[in-house]
RNA sequence: GUGGCUGUAGCUCAAUUGGUUAGAGCGCCGGACUGUGGCUCCGGAGGUUGCGGGUUCAAUUCCCGUCAGCCACCCCA
């Protein structure tokens, strides 16, 4: 054996590269019909355009290394500050919004886990320019057109949508001090995996006092408009702050799509740069991890040495999806068929079928034949095996008649063909 | 990076209290079948029991290490 691939890396047999080509369509499409245009960058970048913003410390996080130049460099763990490099190059030029994705793989130096390797394909998409709750309510619906595009409904996924603003008003009002918020933040994003008794331990020991970690705990336990309006309703700066949160969800209402949707004020996401809508998508029983997540991003262009755009935008990774995908076998996603197996019964009707073969292949239709002499038996088992529509079969009573068998591997039923009509 | 659980054929799994040549199904290859596939029957290939060491007359089985996978933590692309 030669070994195996190393750890977090991934082999695509065929069928793995089946369903991965099907998902990658899905994405083109859903970005295509929301009018985005495609990009991409170097896997390989230099180390301090992840440093200079996230320190130090994510070296040990990242694929990273010297190159023969002496080079510090990484493999590229997001895409984001590649994007924030190319739209600060042409920002001058570009007209907004800008609407664009990619689909990059991307390394990350961590032990691997189910669902999460050291190496994915990330669907990314961004939209830069606009700082209103539409762009917002723009990047969602995309999100969840995938999952429809995928074949998943409501009931298979969901997507929680939270406001960065808001959740920081309402905690503020609760009365946590601005150095215990980030301790905070990271508590409601445990909020349902862990029991609560636990986050509210977590929340007294960050130094909050124990009325302030239950209003605290009481925002993250937010899910519907009503329990938020009236949160709201109570803060003295006043309740339009939530007003882009639920301009977001009307407009997904409006498409169509507020079936996927819920508010859920746990969802903070962990990243410091997230400024205003954030949301995620998840599997609808929560068995596997996130599907998706994203938000708005205003203040990050500028803060990675690019230009100071609003920004709103997402990460779909392939790992989980393909999971989903496969589990609910919601759609047949092998490739296309072989449209004609040749079959050539004897030594002598190899040529014409080599030469027949060829002529269809430069017609566009995908064939294939014995490679060595067989029994007919054994090429039609082996048709059968790949799947061919149909045999065509080649022997001296064909040839000399000019015409050969055709036969629907499907339907069993037989035609004879001229050989003319088949090259056509 | 830390801790827990698990490693037998390509896949899913067997293998008495530690016992002699590690089995089965599926898949793969060949034959029955030299002008008609899927079915059936027969045969075959394929294992350093993840790897290394230890205990023992004897290890797939017990112990240690290591690697890998899974789970939790960390982190969340």
């Amino acid at each position: 054996m030669p070994g195996q691939a190393l750890p977090g890396f991934r082999e695509f047999y065929p069928e793995e590269t089946a369903l991965r080509s099907h998902i990658f369509k899905v994405w083109r499409d859903v970005a295509a019909r929301y009018g985005f245009d495609e990009y991409d960058g170097p896997p390989l970048e230099p180390l301090e355009l992840y440093t200079a913003k996230s320190g130090e410390e994510i070296v040990d996080q990242l694929y990273a290394f010297h190159d023969k130049a002496g080079r510090a460099v990484a493999l590229r763990p997001e895409m984001t500050p590649t994007l924030a490099r190319m739209v600060a190059a042409r920002a001058q030029a570009l007209k907004k919004p800008i609407r664009w994705f990619s689909i990059p793989q991307l390394f990350r130096y961590e032990r691997q886990q189910r669902g999460r390797l050291r190496e994915h394909f990330q669907l990314n998409m961004d939209l830069i320019g606009e700082p209103g709750p539409l762009a917002d309510a723009e990047i969602i619906a995309a999100a969840i057109d995938v999952q429809r595009g995928l074949g998943f409904g409501p009931d298979d996924v969901r997507v929680r949508i939270a406001d960065r603003r808001v959740v920081y008003a309402l905690l503020v009002h609760a009365g946590v001090a601005d150095d215990a918020m980030g301790t905070t933040y990271t508590v409601l994003d445990k909020f349902e995996r862990e029991p609560r008794k636990k986050l509210h331990d977590r929340l007294t020991a960050a130094g909050l006092e124990s009325a302030v970690a239950d209003r605290a705990l009481a925002v993250g336990a937010i899910r519907d408009r009503a329990t938020l309006s009236t949160a709201l309703g109570e803060l003295a700066a006043g309740p339009d702050v939530g007003d882009d949160l639920f301009a977001c969800m009307d407009a997904l209402d409006a498409m169509g799509l507020g079936e996927f949707a819920d508010i859920d004020l746990s969802i903070v996401r962990g990243l410091a740069y997230y400024t205003g809508i954030v949301f995620e998508v998840f599997d609808a029983p929560r068995s596997l991890r996130a599907i998706c997540g994203g938000g708005r991003y205003d203040g990050l262009l500028k803060a990675l040495g690019g230009v100071d755009l609003p920004a709103t935008g997402f990460g779909m990774g392939d790992v989980v999806l393909s999971e989903l995908v496969r589990a609910r076998a919601t759609r047949d996603h092998t490739g296309p068929r072989l449209d004609t197996f040749l079959i050539a019964v004897t030594a002598e009707d190899v040529a014409p079928v080599l030469e027949l073969g060829h002529v269809m292949r430069d017609a566009g239709r995908s064939v294939e034949f014995a490679l060595k002499a067989q029994s007919m038996g054994k090429q039609l088992k082996l048709a059968a095996a790949r799947g061919a529509r149909r045999a065509v079969i080649v022997g001296p009573d064909e040839r000399a008649a000019g015409a050969a068998i055709v036969r629907d591997l499907d339907a069993g039923t037989e035609e004879r063909v001229a050989f003319e009509r088949l090259k056509q």
